[in-house]
DNA sequence: CTGATTGCAAACATTTTGCATGCTG
DNA sequence: CAGCATGCAAAATGTTTGCAATCAG
């Protein structure tokens, strides 16, 4: 989803657009990988829309709230959030970091089978990859 | 792996065996899902073998560092960790919380599709089921 | 003008660290 | 008795909250 689209939404649901919310919406819709609060912070204070960290985490939980963007943890402390799009998983490179997405996600076999077997029934999963990307292999 | 068993590892291993590493070894073996650092704390203290939390933390990256224990990480902020078994996922009730292992793991087949499609090579991967149990289900 | 948004400081939860002391092997 | 294990206090890290000031609609 594009920033004006999160945008319009916004607006059509009586939210208030407010030059923090449009750059922190804008930073990530840019980002192809999932952003934590302090990264926001400092994207924010090089784009000269410097916020309070407060704010940020509060939008994050706003954003969150209203099924704009979705939350992740990889194995570090800290919570990074991304534009809610298709169901996807992650790649995280162990070596240089990068995070990419999953093309597919065939983890709903798994859960019919969870549900057969055991008879837990599955709302959500969370699955993450550690690896060696394409280019760190090299 | 049960404590006797870890306790000899750990000596012929050269490393030593006190009074709160024998208990905290023999809680984890004790629990099915896994304990947080809090959970050990008091169950420590109830049982007679009071430790500093620093302490607990400590004995947590020994035991991980080791490969004695794995550590895994939910929806809320604390790690918690249990006795490295065969590998396996969890079952995390969102209604009375209990976590009881998925019986089986058929991640491997995804994780050959990744490679195929994308090049990234998986070294581990993480999933975690949040539902409901069987006995929420009614 | 009204209520949502913001900044600031302080609180909070979890984990880590430095240092002096104690205990295991 | 050497060196790992421990307790304590303090710091570090990430997140949350109360309150007063500000801004969007």
């Amino acid at each position: 989803m594009e920033t004006a689209e999160i945008i319009k939404k916004l607006r059509d649901n009586g939210f208030k657009i407010t030059k923090i919310r449009k750059s922190i919406i804008n930073h990530l819709t840019n980002c192809k990988s999932p952003v934590s609060v302090k990264e926001l912070l400092n994207e924010l204070k090089i784009l000269g829309t410097k916020a309070n960290k407060s704010t940020i985490y509060r939008e994050m939980k706003f954003l969150k709230d209203n099924s704009y963007i979705v939350e992740t943890q990889f194995e570090d402390r800290k919570k990074r959030f991304e534009i809610s799009s298709d169901h996807h998983h992650h790649l995280v490179c162990e070596i240089c970091g990068r995070i990419q997405k999953a093309k597919d996600c065939l983890v709903s076999k798994i859960e019919k089978r969870i549900k057969a077997n055991q008879g837990f029934l599955v709302k959500k999963h969370r699955l993450e990859f550690f690896g060696v990307c394409s280019i760190c292999q090299h």
